[in-house]
DNA sequence: AATAGAACGATATACTATACCGCACCTATG
DNA sequence: CATAGGTGCGGTATAGTATATCGTTCTATT
């Protein structure tokens, strides 16, 4: 089974997650005519800060604090924006964002997500698409959107218990 | 692949979807010890009026209508007492719940959820769990719960588009 | 400069969920 | 019988999440 996997449990280079990230986010926007606002790009960089997901009212405390917005939609918007375009996810099951450290367009993964640390991490598997889909087209069912999330113990936190 | 489905999604006896659970979970009850109280049991009903997920309101809405309560903690305390007990189950997408229609004890299955109609089934496929442990064990994850919500379009929808 | 579309500020409101207190009821246990 | 503990529930209040709407401002294009 082909499974690939962001390094977030593991320890690694973060900044480089960071620039990456942001860099590969603004030649995207760049290239498909979409604009990396201010507010749009610091609601990014507060994603990738930690693997972690936030909360809307979490990042707007953020924006507020740097004066680049103080009410709901304002942050609502900037992550429709980066979930609209795959620059980000929701987590459905915390109510939360995490920023999308995978380099393709438009991907739906499964997260798991550490109930120990809280950390998050995106693991695209062509076993689980195939898995869902049998499942599903053994219903007759037309799958559309997917949400796997996994919550559980990442390899430290399974260690320390 | 082994899987299993409810036929949420075909033309069925639904009353008896809705006498079997009903049965089976009082008698699930009885045999643990657990109270399946009047407004338990209402949820219950309502959840399993229809193969749809229902928000707690518009549970809320009905208990009201009955006289069994009035205010978001009735209705609260009752899907806890379902949800927990597995005989009902939270769709995250969704913020709504549905009713258990499978006569096995805590288990997590996939929900394909049709955006036409709005019905959603179960589906327990031990293929699809597989994968997931086989995704997760490969970053060393240690899987404890499981959140798998397919979008789409149920035979019928899908064929009248 | 004029125009159209995208983004934003601001207000208001809707929707979802939980904390907490106290009472009623049941059932041991002394 | 008295009492203590557990469970369920009514009620109040509040916390947390998300969207509708309107008018203005910014940006790219003509
Ligand atoms: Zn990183
Ligand atoms: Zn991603
Ligand atoms: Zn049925
Ligand atoms: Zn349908």
């Amino acid at each position: 089974m082909n499974t690939s996997e962001t390094p977030s449990f593991e320890r690694h280079d973060h900044e480089r997650c960071i620039h990456s990230t942001v860099g590969r986010v603004a030649a995207a926007c760049a290239e498909r005519g979409l604009q990396l606002t201010p507010v749009r790009k610091r609601v990014l960089e507060l994603l990738l800060d930690q693997h972690k997901a936030l909360g809307a009212y979490e990042l707007l405390d953020a924006l507020r604090a740097d004066g680049l917005g103080s009410q709901p939609p304002a942050v609502y918007r900037a992550l429709e924006f980066l979930v609209g375009n795959g620059f980000a996810h929701k987590i459905e099951r915390l109510n939360a964002f995490v920023a999308c450290c995978i380099d393709e367009t438009q991907h739906s993964p499964a997260f798991l997500i550490c109930r120990g640390c809280n950390a998050i991490a995106e693991a695209e598997s062509d076993g689980l698409k195939t898995a869902i889909e049998d499942t599903a087209s053994a219903c007759g069912f037309v799958v559309e959107q997917r949400v796997v999330e996994i919550e559980g113990l990442c390899p430290q936190c399974a260690i320390a218990q």
